[in-house]
DNA sequence: TAAATTAGTTTATAATATAAACAAAATTTT
DNA sequence: AAAATTTTGTTTATATTATAAACTAATTTA
C-alpha cells in the first residue's frame, strides 16, 4: 500500500532544488540560495548528493569573472521525481 | 514560495500513520505494523512523537487479555496534515 | 594594498530515523 | 505445573541525515 519514498527526494531542500529544475531548464547556485533561503554549505552538500545519484548535471563556468555553478535535471532525475510524486500521492490522498 | 514542511509530518512512517488515521477513525498498533512493515520499536517512537505534538490521541486498553494501543487523530493533527499537504503541493506541482 | 564581497567547499554538530535489545503478561507445550 | 513461546509493546543504542559554522580562493572596492 504505502510504497517507500526515495530518501534522496524526501528532503525539503533537495525536493525544492529538484522542483525548481522541473520548471526551469537551468538554475544556478545563487538562485537556489535566494529562493530557498538555505545556507551555501547546505546547498552545496545537497547538490553533491543529487549529482552523485545522477539526478542532476552540474555545470561549472565563469560569469562576469566569477565562478558560476549551474544545474540541470537529468532524465534519471525526472523519472525519480515522477515516481516520488506518484508514491507520495498514496500518503497524502488517502482513499478508503 | 517554498514554505517549510512540518518536520513531524515529513517523515515516511509518521506520514503513513497520520494518513491511515485520516481515513480510519481508529487504528491500532498491530494494524500499523502490518500495513507499514515497520518494526515495533520504530512505530512506538513515532507514535510518542505524534502524541507529544498533540497530533494524535493514544488509547490504551485490553482486548482479549492482551494490551491494545489504539490511535485517533486530533483536530490539531488534521489541521497539521492539511497544512502539510497544502505546502507540499508547491513542491510537487511546480507551476511556472 | 588592505578590507570587503562573491561564490562556493569542507568539516563539525545536532537532530532523526531505525533497529536491536529488553520487559511483562498471556498462552502453549511437555 | 514449570519451561518455552508468543503477543504487545518500550527503552536504548546506532547509523544516517540535515544543517550550519568555519574555511578557501578569487574578485572588487576603498
Amino acid at each position: 500500500m504505502y510504497k517507500d519514498l526515495d530518501p534522496l527526494l524526501h528532503s525539503q531542500l533537495r525536493l525544492a532544488i529538484i522542483s525548481l529544475l522541473m520548471v526551469h531548464e537551468e538554475v544556478d547556485f545563487n538562485q537556489i540560495k535566494d529562493i530557498t533561503n538555505a545556507t551555501s554549505g547546505n546547498i552545496s552538500v545537497q547538490i553533491k548528493k543529487l549529482q552523485d545519484a545522477g539526478y542532476i548535471d552540474v555545470i561549472k563556468s565563469f560569469k562576469n569573472n566569477y565562478q558560476n555553478t549551474s544545474l540541470r535535471i537529468t532524465n534519471k532525475g525526472i523519472k525519480a521525481f515522477e515516481d516520488y510524486v506518484e508514491n507520495l500521492k498514496q500518503y497524502i490522498k488517502p482513499a478508503k
